[in-house]
DNA sequence: GGATTCAGGACCAATATGGTCCGAGATTGT
DNA sequence: ACAATCTCGGACCATATTGGTCCTGAATCC
């Protein structure tokens, strides 16, 4: 079906949300499960891959929550799917034994890896502020449009 | 995990196989089957709902199989993908319902929505023939490789 | 008529996903 | 310092999707 996980997509909405809200400090799991009607144990194992992949910082305790770790902005997409979603694998193919299972005549395999190679190049170009961009909060710190990066790619 | 089905693999790995070796007539589910270690019943689902997409056309009997419907070069792996895994939904959140079933908040979604695009073009612009380009068989008429069409976009 | 080949459905097993629960460790206020 | 409270962390279960099987029926060619 070719998807992203859910949970890929509340890592992402966790990561913008935290970009956007930087300067308020940590936000906690319950928190961000709240803003986005998330249930909040499900969110809680996202993002503690994310803080296992050094992509965040938890606090514990009272008033304890999860900070970013890294700067946003060079913080990828793929990188955060990767994290959560495991590898990202267009044919079974090439996951890592060169040998297809199939027959050795399985010579599509060839081809689909610059489709493959595209679509991570393409994730890869999208960074968490990218994703932030649109709307910084009132008072927020309006930062100049880094330009759609990936969207060179994309127009026509 | 964000990988496509391995029906789709077949697909594609049969149009393929059928568009290399156009000149012999037609393929029975069973010869491409043997070609390439796959299952036979499974692959004769993923060859039906080819020929029920117009993909390809059956004959029945004996002497029977599979044949292209269409010109390969108009065939691309998007159609091919979207007929046999079902549509590709990068987030469930713009399947259909605009209302993204988390919070009015999720605002991930559009940036998203650009990546989506552009796997979509990415897809799209790989036809069969593109997959078929490599390798024609000895004594295949050796066409001039259509340029790898997509790959401006893979270049970094 | 018999062999071959496609068509289509019902069915089962493995795996991945979505979601839940409870225990361990920190922080804060007293 | 201590306890109550709040947080994260990891083990655990249910459901959906995928991959794969099996069987019956109909069409075609020899």
């Amino acid at each position: 079906m070719l998807k992203l996980t859910k949970k890929a997509d509340y890592g992402l909405i966790s990561l913008k949300h935290l970009t956007v809200n930087r300067h308020k400090g940590a936000a906690s799991a319950k928190e961000l499960a709240d803003a986005y009607r998330i249930p909040v144990p499900m969110l809680a194992k996202v993002l503690q891959k994310l803080v296992h992949d050094g992509f965040l910082v938890s606090e514990q305790g009272t008033n304890g929550g999860y900070k970013l770790a890294r700067d946003p902005s060079t913080i990828t997409a793929l990188e955060v799917i990767r994290s959560i979603d495991g590898p990202i694998i267009l044919t079974t193919c090439f996951t890592s034994h060169g040998d297809c299972g199939l027959s050795p005549q399985c010579t599509v395999r060839e081809p689909l890896r610059r489709v493959h190679e595209g679509i991570l190049k393409l994730l890869d170009d999208i960074t968490i502020t990218d994703l932030s961009a649109d709307e910084e909060p009132p008072g927020g710190r309006l930062e100049p449009p880094p330009g759609p990066i990936a969207l060179t790619v994309l127009a026509h």
